[in-house]
DNA sequence: CATTGGCACTCCGGCCTGCGGAGTGCCAGC
DNA sequence: GCTGGCACTCCGCAGGCCGGAGTGCCAATG
C-alpha cells in the first residue's frame, strides 16, 4: 500500500526534524529509516504529502519540514503511546512523594515537569469550582472583626476579614459557626454557595431580602455569609498558575525573537496562559494544540499539550507544557498524563 | 580641573552607551554633550581612563565602552538622584492602591517594578523572622485533629495540622488556646518561639524536659507548641518571592546565550535570586551590585539593584531587580527606592 | 503502474575579497 | 595643557564564487 508507506513516510519526516531540526532529504530518510524503497520513490511521496498540506520546503531544494497540519496527522494517527522509562518513573515518584502541602504539590510538579520534557511546564492550582468545602471556621479577633476561614478539600484556604457593625457575644459567635458549619461543610462550592445564601432570611434582626437598605443589618449573617460566598466565587484565584523551566525557552535557539518573546510575555500572563493550554481532557486523554490551531497569533509556532487532573469524575484544573510546535509529541504527551495521574494520587492520598 | 573634566566624559561614556548600546567615540561624546574640548582632548582623558580601568574598547580602534568598575564609579560618584515623573508616581499609587491582601500586594509591586525599570523585577515575601503575630488560631475538625493556624502581622498565614494522640475536650481546648494566645500573640517570632517553649514544662501531664520518651505525652501542648514553633521557623517560605517581567530579557539583544540562558536559570533559584540581588539596603539606601560583584560566575554580565522594604526599624525582606549591567542606573534606582516606600506604606497600613 | 537510477537544475551557506567609515594614537604647534 | 592634522587599524557590509544537498523530471524496468 503506498498509502501506508506515505504514512510512514511522514512519520519519518517527523521523527527526524523533531531531533535534528534541520529540514530532512530523501536521501537521509531512507538511509536512517529502513524503509525499502529509494530515495526517488520518497521524493514521490513527499511531493504527493506536500501537495496535500503535510509538509512543505523552507525554500526549493531544501529538504521538507512538517506544517501544522502535519503534526496534527503525526498526533492523531501515527503516535504510538511510548511507556515512561523506569528512571523516568522512580524520578516521578520521588519527586512527588515528599511534598508536604498543596503549594509544594504544585510547584513539585511543575519542576518536574519541566523536567521530564525540557519544556515550559504550567500548572494550575485546583479551581475553586471544583472542590468541597472541608471546614469553615470563624474568629474573633476583636468583638467587631471576624476572621473567616474557608478549608477546601484540596488542602486550599481562604481567608477574610469582616468588620461587624456591632460586637458579637461568644454564644453568639458559636450559633453562627454551628449554622455556617452545617450548611457548608461537604459541600461542593456551588451547593454550598445556595445553602449558605438559604440560610441567610430565616435570621432575626432584619428579613434578609435582597433590597434591604444601604445601612448594614446588626446581624452578623449576612456579613460573614456574604463573605464566605465571596470567597467562594473569587474566580481571580482560579486563575493562578504556577509555571517552571522557562530556561528551556534558551533551546529555542534560532527563531528567537518571533517566537520566544511573545512566549515569554505570555508566561506572566496566567489567563492567557491557561487559554493557551486549553480545554483540559479528562481520564488520561491529552489535548494537544499545535501552532496555529492555538488563541493567538502571535504564538502560531508554540504547540501547547494539556490535560486534567483530578479525581476522575471532576476535573480539578489543568497541567502541562508549552513548547515549540517542532517537539516530541510521544514523549511530551507521555510526560503529562503521568505527571497528572501522579498529582491526582497525591491529592486524593491528603 | 582636568579630574573633574575626566569624570565628566566618564559620565558622559556611562550615559551615551546605556542608550545607544553601542562604543561611544571621542567625536561623538564632544557633540552630544556639551564638554567645551575638542575630540582629541576626550581621546586623551579616555586613555587615561582606559588606563586606569574605567572603561575599554571592544578592539582596536572602536570606541570605549564603560568597565564594570566604570559603571561602579558612575553608581558611587556620579549619580544623581533622579526624582521620578508625575506620571510615574501616579502609575504607582494606580497601580498598588487597590490590593487586598499580601499576595496581591506581592504580585502588583512585581509587576510593577519590571513595567517601571523594563527589567527583571523580584520582591522577596515578607519573612517570618521580621514579623510579629498577630493571632493564633486552634481548631478542632476533629477531637483529635487540630488546625493550628497563625497568622502574622504581614497577613501572612500559616496553617498546620496536629494529630493529637487522645482527644481533647472544649474547655481544655479553649484554655490551651488562651494560654498560647498569651503567650505568642504581639510578639516577634523569635520572641514568640522562646515564650512558647517556655509554656511547655508548667503543663501537667508530663515533665517537658528535653529528653522525654519516644511515646507523646498525652497532653496536647507539646504538640501544638511544636507545630507552632515549626511554623515560625519554616525557612524555607522565607525564600518565596514573586518574579516579573522576564519578557524584558527579551530585549537583550545580543549576547544572548552568555547572559539569558543563565538567568533564566536563576530566576526559577529563588534562593540563588535572593543571593543575587545582596544584603538588602534599608531606610531608602538602595545596593547595587555590578557584574561581576555578585556571587555567580554565570552571571558576570547582569547588574542587580535592590532594597529593603517595611517599616523603618526593621526590614521585612528585599525586593529590586535583576539586568544588564548596561542599565540605566540612576532611573532604576529611583524606581526600586520608590515602590519600596509604597510597599511599606501600604503594608504598614493594612 | 509503481519503482528506480540518472541527470540537470536550484538555492543556500560558507568563504574570500574589497571598500568605506568610524575611531584611534601620536605629533607638532599654539 | 589643549588642539588640529594625519596616518593607521579594524569592523561591518556587500558582492562574488563555489561546493553540497536536495529537488523534479524522465526514461527504463519488473
Amino acid at each position: 500500500m503506498q498509502e501506508d508507506r506515505r504514512l510512514a513516510v511522514l512519520r519519518a519526516i517527523v521523527e527526524d526534524y523533531v531531533h535534528t531540526e534541520e529540514p530532512v532529504g530523501s536521501k537521509a530518510l531512507v538511509e536512517r529509516h529502513g524503509l525499502g524503497v529509494s530515495p526517488a520513490t520518497v521524493r514521490n511521496d513527499m511531493a504527493v504529502l506536500e501537495e496535500e498540506g503535510y509538509i512543505t520546503q523552507p525554500h526549493t531544494s531544501a529538504g521538507r519540514v512538517p506544517t501544522d497540519k502535519g503534526y496534527r496527522l503525526f498526533v492523531d494517527r501515527l503516535t504510538t503511546v511510548k511507556p515512561l522509562s523506569a528512571a523516568e518513573k522512580r524520578a516521578i515518584s520521588s519527586f512527588l512523594d515528599g511534598a508536604v502541602d498543596l503549594d509544594d504539590v504544585v510547584s513539585r510538579s511543575v519542576r518536574l515537569l519541566s523536567q521530564l520534557t525540557r519544556q515550559v511546564a504550567v500548572v494550575q492550582y485546583p479551581t475553586l469550582s471544583s472542590s468541597t468545602v472541608r471546614h469553615v471556621e470563624l474568629v474573633a479577633l476583636t468583638p467587631e472583626r471576624l476572621l473567616v476561614v474557608l478549608i477546601l478539600s484540596t488542602g486550599r484556604v481562604e481567608q477574610r476579614l469582616v468588620e461587624l457593625t456591632s460586637p458579637i457575644g461568644e454564644e453568639e459567635l458559636a450559633a453562627l459557626r454551628s449554622r455556617v458549619l452545617l450548611a457548608a461543610v461537604g459541600q461542593r462550592i456551588a451547593d454550598a454557595v445556595t445553602a449558605l445564601r438559604a440560610s441567610v432570611p430565616e435570621q432575626p434582626g432584619e428579613d434578609g431580602a435582597p433590597d434591604r437598605p444601604a445601612d448594614r443589618p446588626a446581624d452578623p449573617t449576612g456579613a460573614v455569609v456574604e463573605a464566605l460566598v465571596e470567597a467562594m466565587s473569587d474566580h481571580r484565584s482560579d486563575q493562578r498558575v504556577a509555571v517552571g523551566g522557562a530556561a528551556n525557552l534558551a533551546r529555542y535557539g534560532d527563531s528567537f525573537d518571533s517566537a520566544v518573546r511573545p512566549l515569554l510575555e505570555a508566561l506572566e500572563e496566567h489567563v492567557v496562559l491557561l487559554k493557551l493550554l486549553g480545554e483540559a481532557g479528562t481520564g488520561g486523554l491529552v489535548t494537544v494544540r499545535i501552532g496555529a490551531e492555538g488563541p493567538y497569533e502571535e504564538l502560531s509556532s508554540t504547540s501547547a499539550v494539556s490535560t486534567g487532573y483530578g479525581p476522575e469524575d471532576q476535573s480539578l484544573a489543568t497541567l502541562g507544557i508549552v513548547g515549540p510546535t517542532r517537539m516530541d509529541y510521544p514523549g511530551t504527551m507521555a510526560a503529562v498524563r503521568a505527571v497528572a495521574r501522579y498529582v491526582t494520587r497525591i491529592l486524593d492520598e491528603a
